[in-house]
DNA sequence: AAGGATACCTGAATGC
DNA sequence: TGCATTCAGGTATCCT
């Protein structure tokens, strides 16, 4: 479900609501969303502990306690985290409730619950592969054009599949490697290490205009995304091709087309993404 | 070794 | 209406 610019609104509606504030009890409702270590260790190690700071790396949420220990926390598809008032009703899906100091609470609700939570220590970190081996974010000084011109090359796979890999680039998801390749022009299936030195500039620019403007509308909730105070984001209203089947291409007016790539839903415009280079 | 299917889950939308 | 099928903002793991 949520990507960088989702999970970025529900940090920042969190941070400034919970940093400094103490865990005094945890309640396990689904405990299956706890990976690691088991549901009793975890609510071990976190009751009674002060949240120091917030974080987000990618999509993913870092809470760092006063005792050292890391809660990582990953929504995956439909994972929600909520800042829930004192009289405020729990989510119907909650799973895990971090009860605080000043009687609200921060609460983990998932109606699929693939979503995870874990509890490490920095020495255990790289136990989260996926946090672990994280590449460059969008909008970072790391993230330039010479970064992705070194990932991209030599990589004989698909753009779409090869944007999708946390490893090279941190938090793009099917929303928005769609949107950035319709942004650069460039078609979902071309091969990575084949585009030009332009057209990479112009994808690193589509990369960071996408994550922006959709973090300045608060995230994109066509379907399950809400913030930390259970709102929706508004980029829904504003996307060039997600979701948008059949509607006219913002740039040439073209129908919006929809395929399979590498088993994940896929929309493009036919006109402006041309799978062959463009002869002239 | 890379890269494609499959598994993990539930609910909403669509098809017959 | 009811029942089956398909699909969903993700990623780890298995297979070839």
């Amino acid at each position: 479900m949520p990507e960088m610019p989702e999970v970025e609104s529900v940090v920042a509606l969190i941070r400034e609501r919970i940093e400094r504030k103490t865990i005094v009890k945890i309640d396990l409702i689904k405990t299956d969303v706890i990976k690691y270590p088991q549901a009793v260790d975890y609510v071990r190690l976190l009751e009674n502990q002060t949240i120091k700071k917030v974080q987000r790396k990618g999509k993913y949420i870092i809470l760092e306690m006063d005792n050292k220990i890391l809660a990582v926390i990953h929504l995956r598809m439909t994972g929600k985290l909520l800042f829930t008032s004192k009289n405020q009703e729990l989510d119907k899906y909650a799973c895990v409730v971090f009860h605080l100091n000043d009687e609200n609470k921060l609460v983990y609700a998932d109606i699929r619950r693939l979503g995870t939570l874990e509890a490490v220590t920095k020495d255990e970190l790289p136990r989260i592969k996926g946090l672990y081996t994280i590449g460059a974010e969008p909008l970072s000084d790391e993230f330039s054009v010479e970064y992705l011109t070194r990932i991209l090359n030599h990589n004989k796979g698909k753009i779409k599949p090869f944007l999708l890999n946390q490893k090279y680039i941190a938090g793009l998801g099917n929303i928005y490697v769609d949107e950035s390749l319709a942004i650069s022009k460039i078609h979902p299936a071309r091969v990575a290490s084949s585009l030009t030195e332009d057209e990479i500039k112009s994808l690193y620019k589509a990369i960071n205009k996408a994550i922006g403007e959709a973090i300045a509308d608060g995230g994109t909730s066509f379907r399950d995304y809400r913030n930390a105070l259970g709102e929706k984001g508004s980029h829904q209203d504003n996307l060039y091709v997600y979701n948008r089947k059949g509607k006219p291409c913002k740039f040439c007016q073209t129908a919006i087309v929809k395929t399979i790539l590498n088993g994940r839903g896929t929309y493009y415009c036919p006109t402006c993404q041309k799978l062959e280079h463009r002869l002239r």
